[in-house]
DNA sequence: CGATTCTTTGAAAACAGTCAATCTGTGTGG
DNA sequence: CCACACAGATTGACTGTTTTCAAAGAATCG
């Protein structure tokens, strides 16, 4: 299972096996089922967690047990409540498995460590943080100046592998809008 | 107008005026007016900019017409297009001083170097990011989760001086609403 | 197959957007 | 100092979109 996250590290930067096997020491392993948490609200994070293989969702429950789906991510990409896992409060968010998930979990202090022995992995992980406000910036963007249909539209263009592997209701949560207005979209009434 | 921002620096981190006198070294110094452009629509970002004061905003205008506010930023924030200036692409969004501003730039390759030189600043900057996260991340949950009038309530709550020195119509814009909406938020109809 | 989960559809109600007109406060020039 | 212009905020009437609730139809899985 380290074997995805060797080949995903030596396509972002230059590392040795020696460099590999540090972080491998680092770290944790987890497989999870369909539905199982990875983290619940009230949990504190403890682990930043790269996929290996699966797919995963970072989610709030609302007071009206609506879910609002902030993120899904999947193999390659990486998931945690940085909020929580940073400054060490409770998380508002629930994180759990869509499809059965495979991952690698470095603890908070293993991962400092990590970053530091092995300055380019440091780097690489500076580079997904920043990636990362990009995109976070630019859905901020989409979501304010953008209708429901354009927003699904960019979605299935942007993440054409999620719009077929996620469930269509959890897409519309993904967007704001509800399940019914997302059908609607798309099965629009024909004209006449 | 520097001391502002060595104000600002010794209030997150401890730092020699050795220190502090080479970040100066690296800074350039600007001042706009009000209304006056930091950036437009198509250029390419240079600068990681510090606000000694004053109030700015990032926007992008769509093709109605119609500004889209992704947030404001004042005295002791930084400002940029991030993706702009970390990717060397044309910026998609305008940033421009709603009142008359200060500000502190560093130039990208001059603030590498000031980050490598002065690893404290460095740390800074860096934990700076990780914060924008969290807070773009909060921003994202919430403008999918909530009504448009928690939205307003939120920011007055979040952001009291805002809600005092930016015009109606620009809070609207930064919610997503219209100028006419958020006025009916504000003044609901006696119910009877 | 039978049970559960997910999606679609319909009709009504709530909500937000549009356009146009009015109102308010500010500041400028005569 | 007044009158006017201007920008910002409000209001009204109307339109269009999205939600809500309820029910019926697929699809999936054990």
């Amino acid at each position: 299972m380290f074997e995805v996250f060797k080949a995903y590290v030596r396509r972002q930067t230059t590392i040795s096996d020696e460099e590999l096997a540090i972080l491998e020491s680092h770290a944790k392993f987890k497989k999870l089922r369909k539905k199982q948490y990875l983290l619940q609200e009230g949990d504190v994070c403890r682990y930043h967690c790269f996929i290996a293989s699966g797919l995963m969702r970072t989610y709030s429950v609302d007071g009206k047990g609506n879910e609002h789906i902030i993120r899904f991510a999947t193999k390659d990409w990486w998931i945690s409540d940085r909020e929580s896992l940073l400054f060490g409060v409770l998380s508002k968010f629930n994180i759990d498995a869509i499809e059965e998930s495979e991952l690698i979990l470095f603890d908070k202090d293993e991962m400092k460590e990590a970053m530091e022995t092995v300055p380019v992995f440091g780097q690489l992980v500076t580079d997904i943080l920043n990636k990362s406000f990009v995109i976070n910036q630019n859905r901020i963007h989409e979501v304010i100046s953008s209708t429901a249909e354009e927003k699904y539209q960019n979605f299935v263009k942007r993440y054409p592998d999620f719009a077929l592997r996620v469930p269509q209701a959890m897409i519309a949560s993904y967007l704001g809008i509800t399940p019914e207005t997302l059908s609607r979209l798309r099965n629009p009434k024909p004209k006449k």
